[in-house]
DNA sequence: CGGACGATTCAAATATGACTCAACTGTCGT
DNA sequence: ACGACAGTTGAGTCATATTTGAATCGTCCG
């Protein structure tokens, strides 16, 4: 998993599925059975994505009894906040919410 | 250009070329010609990026005698900030530099 | 006007990513 | 140990985004 560049990491989270797995699992820690109720996709192919997130290191995992809990990452909000164009240029110090509200 | 979501808007941010494109962009107004000397694709491949930044509303575009200028629509990195998954969970208020350099 | 330039469009070829199905691993209950 | 459950893996297929090349449009200059 040698560090991803931002391009990479946006395109991990451009996708409806990877995207709604990311949003539901900022709200906290979610078994993958939880984040299949969300998606409308075979199991199979949720794993598929679920791999993806790993890889990229946006998720982490838990095994507990029969189920996986899957987790953001510690970091993955700074690290999709910092891979968006123009960064560098923009930031100064407004708010996430002075952006949102915009 | 019917509202695009949150993905769409991602996806179009989430491509080398696009990417760099819209960072490019963040610095102010720049004309084609000078987009092509950061990209080193054929200027057609070029013009299908941009189109697909116009699409997503993402940049707007005036002709300047031979040369057109492309600009950062003013919203754009708003939406873009909006499109992150997680974003009416983590929000509060931390400031972007904070989750940049966390 | 005619040619060169900057940029875009179109149609066709390619490459990449998403998706499906069958088989597999690890865990629990009996 | 057996079977059911939760989830993953691997090998293919299919769809779509990317890429290419030829033709086009609008603008400037001689």
């Amino acid at each position: 998993m040698t560090q991803l560049s931002s391009v990479e990491l946006l395109q991990a989270a451009a996708d409806p599925v990877r995207w709604t797995v990311l949003d539901r699992l900022a709200h906290g820690t979610r078994c993958v059975c939880d984040l299949q109720e969300h998606v409308d996709v075979s199991p199979t192919l949720l794993s598929y994505h679920l791999r993806i997130l790993r890889d990229a290191g946006l998720v982490t995992t838990a095994r507990r009894g029969r189920w996986v809990d899957y987790s953001l990452a510690p970091d993955a909000q700074a690290r999709l906040a910092r891979a968006m164009p123009g960064v560098g240029v923009t930031a100064g110090d407004r708010t996430t919410l002075e952006l949102v509200e915009a």
